[in-house]
DNA sequence: TGGGGTTAT
DNA sequence: ATAACCC
């Protein structure tokens, strides 16, 4: 990939306008990668025959972020902590062996020095996530965000430009070579009715029977996972775009009063709020969502959504507290809707989630709404990217 | 086991 | 509304 210059910590390119020394930060992170020996994967992948794809995998990405935010944490051994788990870790605490979703304890065991910080706000790690998505669309749009932490840059289309520009004998030089990413597929499910399938290995899945597979599995997961046990995969990069979701979660011991209830729900809502101010385009459906306490159950989540009601849409995003009572309203409708508080319960997570988002200046608002809500050509709020009403024409409105 | 996300049914 | 998948 050298030779195609698609590394990231290359590119040092002037970002005119934006106050923000966003270039900088990334360069940092390059650094701190290399610092720790790079694991970050910058791979060809998903090869199939002539398209040039590559999947950029940071790793220990949350732990990048709490090193650049304080580089005197550089060099001790970092745990990110979640509740009680540590999520991930840097290099220094992996040699010591911390790993992973390692429990506190265990991880305090291994590693006594283990640095730890919280890392329940996924803000920060948010935000970096999608300057490094940005920076990758520079070299092409069709980037395909995956989690946090990974990115799939299309580069087929300047790969191609690339090789036109050269005379002929330097292209007799050129050799694409590309790496079979070998897509395990660790679905937990799948994995499990592969299991009882005898089929343990990405040999037995690759001679297994077609037919057979397509029974157990549906046609549709069966073809496309026995074409990945040969590393085919032919899915489009299908570029993320702007998030279609915005959710809060906090998990806890207990939750079993509708007040208490009722205050975390505010809390995930106020930062929802703003999240949703600064992204410009507006919630059209709220969901609620709910984990009982049960000894086992893996999955166990309810949830209860119901759309925002057109008055409370357009206050959104004018970065006041007149939502907050009529969001809190309907999101403890959903609440009783699914928990009977005049019985005993004991819940262990609570999440709010926006969904189903619109843009406010294309989407079909109509004129009466157009003439009705004048304050929506002053809406002002803190982010860079606040929404300001455009020259409107006729042929805007059906 | 966290705190997010996506698509399919 | 849920289930399965991803990180």
């Amino acid at each position: 990939m050298e030779k195609l210059g698609v590394e990231p910590e290359e590119e040092g390119g002037g970002d005119e306008g934006d106050t923000e020394a966003w270039p900088m930060e990334l360069a940092d992170v390059g650094a701190a990668a290399s610092s720790q020996g790079v694991r970050d994967q910058v791979l060809p992948t998903r090869n199939s025959s002539s398209r040039v794809i590559v999947h950029v995998d940071l790793d220990c990405f949350y732990a990048q972020v709490e090193m650049i935010s304080n580089p005197e944490l550089k060099d001790k051994p970092l745990g990110v902590q979640q509740k009680y788990l540590v999520v991930t870790c840097n290099y220094e605490a992996r040699k010591l062996g911390v790993k992973k979703l390692m429990n506190v304890r265990d991880a305090k065991e291994k590693c006594p020095q283990l640095v730890l910080v919280n890392g329940e706000d996924l803000t920060r790690y948010r935000e970096m996530s999608y300057k490094v998505t940005e920076l990758l669309e520079e070299f092409s749009p069709v980037v395909e965000r995956l989690g946090f932490d990974e990115n799939f840059v299309d580069l087929t289309e300047m790969v191609e430009k690339r090789l036109q520009q050269l005379q002929s004998d330097e292209l007799s030089a050129v050799t694409v070579s590309g790496h079979v990413y070998n897509n395990q597929c660790i679905g937990y499910k799948t994995a499990k009715c592969l299991e009882a399938l005898g089929i343990n290995s990405v040999h037995d899945l690759q001679t297994f029977s077609s037919k057979i597979l397509e029974k157990e599995l549906g046609i549709s997961l069966a073809q496309r996972i026995q074409k990945l046990s040969f590393g085919e995969d032919n899915s489009p990069v299908i570029p993320s775009g702007p998030p279609q979701s915005f959710s809060e979660e906090d998990s806890f011991k207990k939750c079993s009063s509708e007040v208490e209830a009722k205050n975390k729900i505010e809390e995930l809502l106020a930062s929802l709020l703003n999240r949703v101010c600064q992204d410009g385009r507006k919630p059209h459906t709220v969901r609620l969502i709910i984990r009982r306490y049960t000894s086992e159950k893996h999955c166990g989540r309810e949830s209860r959504q119901c759309p925002i009601p057109s008055h409370v849409i357009q206050k959104l995003g004018t970065g006041n507290y007149d939502v907050m009572t009529p969001m809190v309203d309907i999101l403890m409708k959903l609440f009783r809707n699914m928990v009977n508080v005049k019985m005993p319960f004991h819940l262990t997570l609570l999440s709010v989630c926006f969904c189903n988002l619109k843009a406010v200046n294309t989407a079909k608002r109509g004129l009466i709404d157009y003439y009705l809500t004048p304050s929506l050509s002053t809406t002002s709020c803190s982010g860079k990217h606040s929404f300001k009403m455009k020259d409107t024409h006729m042929e805007d409105f059906p």
